[in-house]
DNA sequence: TCTCGATGCTAAATGCATTTACCACCGGTT
DNA sequence: AACCGGTGGTAAATGCATTTAGCATCGAGA
């Protein structure tokens, strides 16, 4: 008769069930009982008594204390996810969510840190994750770039998420190269060949590795892609900021300045809300008039009117991928993570079947076949 | 000489020193060691003695290993936050952060995981983080409702988190009912006594208190401001979802029908935002034709043109003050956080000099000092 | 001289799971 | 009769910090 003994479940307050207990109700050792239970091979222990270490273990719900187990085998199944901002902002989250579900499948818990980029605060988050042994550490940064790193026990696995470290090889990152060339590509399919103009570059940014390593890789692919298809800018925007009101601000001044402005490639989503707030005022309607591509895939894109088509951060990707090669000892490199192209309403339908159209649609089915399948998917 | 002795800082492989390394060094049991630096009271060690145990433990760098300290103490100061999709929603991600800092702020440590609100996820996240022993569990949720939770080790902490339980008695919630008036009085501050609309509410949704236990509160909390200060609604749109284009369409619909809509109540800044594009779309100007209040202060908000005024959800104060209660024994309660009124500018002036305004100004000043100091503020 | 209470410190147990080293027994050899 | 190679296990050590129980030593008082 199961469940006939005395432990009502209501609100147990016994102590948990230890290897010991389970030992005991079966009549062996605790040897016999952990080495059964972990499946040890070449171990010449009776069926019997593999029947009756399970039978014992589940009738008790026995469950290892894993600090216990992680004095001898310096294993807590637990890593740690220590990043500047990236857990609390809308913008990156989806790193964290990546990382939380690749953790769960492999059985192992999240341990998140938040540094605000402060050197000091880095240096406590990484000896508290240390002091509870975990089994490797993220490093994630919400603007990739280059991040320090002080010195770890070279026992302890790294991964850089969405940022890279000299010293600490394994780091994966959107491939924003790949997603500055879809973009133009997008432009391009559709039809357009004259009066593209750029929101938000900036030069400087370009240059500044530290501020974000990724950006000037975004940006070359964008110029790239240009070049080759043999297409120019007729304006290029500069803002130090992606906010919204400096797409508005910047968009409204170009607009007002020169009127043969028809599609608009912005740096991030953010900056083309802007935009279609400056387009708006002037009756100038996205999608139809003038063409918006932009970065992101934030979720400001599905709220616009006309939804806005935009070459998205593949963050949730990105944040199981770097799980999965923290727990799996990969070589130094980096990882690329596809950017997806993310289709919506505002780039209009010039209905143009120019050469160029057509070469640049074949280029963008090369850039979606890259890669083939995207490593977050199953 | 300091730092002469070979332990070479570059990549240390050495294993960690153990409170044992410091007595030795110190030329005393572990057991003083240990005593010592814990600060124990009433144990009658030498100054001498006292003094060469922290130098030995800062020569050596010493951090005690939580995971066997957590063996005898049971304290592993690590809390888990368990919720359905809190932390990687941009839209309740202040929850953990408030978290994450107040938890910082104890020396302790933060689980992060996600169940997606399936019941089978749920046992396994509490199964794994009971399995590391944590001090303690905040329940979130992402739209505040009742949660069921399974039986716990009664031994365990709970804190609920946006979210209630009859169970476990310690809740943190926003102050709804206070945030709904507040609503309402903004708008009767500006002069508006008429042609109030909402736009969002479901008296379905009302009745449902699994589905959201704190929205009851709220639509309670404007309807009886509304009644106490005279007013009554021209119209109230329903739906289920609050999503922008059911924003766009609801209002759209309304100022198609009728012409007399002077102020919009929203309840949330989602359903603004679509709120906004069926105005824009009309002519209407946002702020001088008709005004628009809402509930959230999502980042959406302040990308709005011109900037929306809503009711804050206190979301990083409510993570603070959840991590607060879960670490200092407190008794069974709701927590009510206010919500902050953050205005902008998308309710008109009307200049209209009521006894009505002034009135509504009264209890407006009158809400925003109950409770005094938001509880997340130091 | 003997006892007593501080004083200053340590040995050993403890919590829990893992792991190494070894033991007892059996049937068969030589 | 002594030996041997399986079989089927167990005792004890281990990892690390905490904590209980108790051991010397010393000066003072009787």
């Amino acid at each position: 008769m199961p469940g006939v003994d005395g432990d009502e479940r209501g609100l147990m307050s016994a102590k948990r069930t230890t290897l010991a207990d389970v030992a005991r109700l079966a009549g062996l050792s605790p040897t016999a009982a952990s080495l059964i239970l972990n499946g040890k091979p070449d171990t010449r222990f009776s069926a019997e008594a593999h029947a009756r270490v399970h039978a014992a273990a589940a009738e008790l719900g026995y469950r290892p204390n894993i600090g216990a187990r992680a004095l001898r085998t310096d294993r807590t199944l637990s890593i740690a996810f220590i990043s500047d901002v990236v857990a609390t902002t809308r913008f990156a989250s989806g790193l964290i969510q990546g990382a939380l579900e690749e953790a769960e499948r492999a059985g192992h818990v999240v341990l998140v840190m938040e540094t605000r980029g402060e050197p000091a605060r880095e240096a406590e988050a990484i000896e508290a994750v240390l002091d509870r042994q975990v089994d490797g550490i993220i490093f994630g940064t919400m603007r990739a770039r280059e991040l320090f790193v002080p010195d770890l026990p070279d026992s302890t696995r790294v991964v850089m998420l969405n940022a890279t470290n000299p010293r600490y090889g394994v780091s994966v990152l959107p491939d924003e190269e790949a997603g500055g060339r879809a973009a133009v590509d997008l432009l391009a399919a559709a039809g357009h060949s004259e009066g593209i103009a750029l929101i938000g570059q900036n030069d400087e940014v370009e240059r500044d590795l530290f501020r974000s390593a990724t950006v000037a890789r975004r940006i070359h692919g964008l110029r790239s892609e240009l070049a080759e298809l043999g297409l120019s800018l007729v304006a290029e925007e500069s803002c130090w900021d992606w906010e919204p009101h400096h797409g508005y601000e910047l968009t409204a001044a170009l607009l007002d300045r020169r009127s043969d402005v028809r599609a608009l490639l912005c740096m991030n989503d953010r900056l083309a809300f802007g935009a279609y707030q400056a387009c708006a005022e002037r009756g100038i309607a996205v999608g139809r008039d003038v063409s918006i591509v932009s970065f992101d895939d934030d979720e400001l894109a599905s709220y616009l009117r006309p939804g806005l088509t935009t070459i998205g951060l593949p963050h949730v990707a990105m944040g199981r991928e770097a799980v999965r090669l923290l727990l799996s000892d990969a070589d130094a490199g980096e990882r690329l993570i596809p950017m997806p192209v993310v289709e919506r309403n505002s780039i209009a339908a010039t209905g143009s079947e120019s050469a160029l159209a057509w070469r640049a649609r074949q280029r963008l089915e090369g850039l979606r076949h890259v890669g083939g399948e995207r490593p977050g998917a199953l």
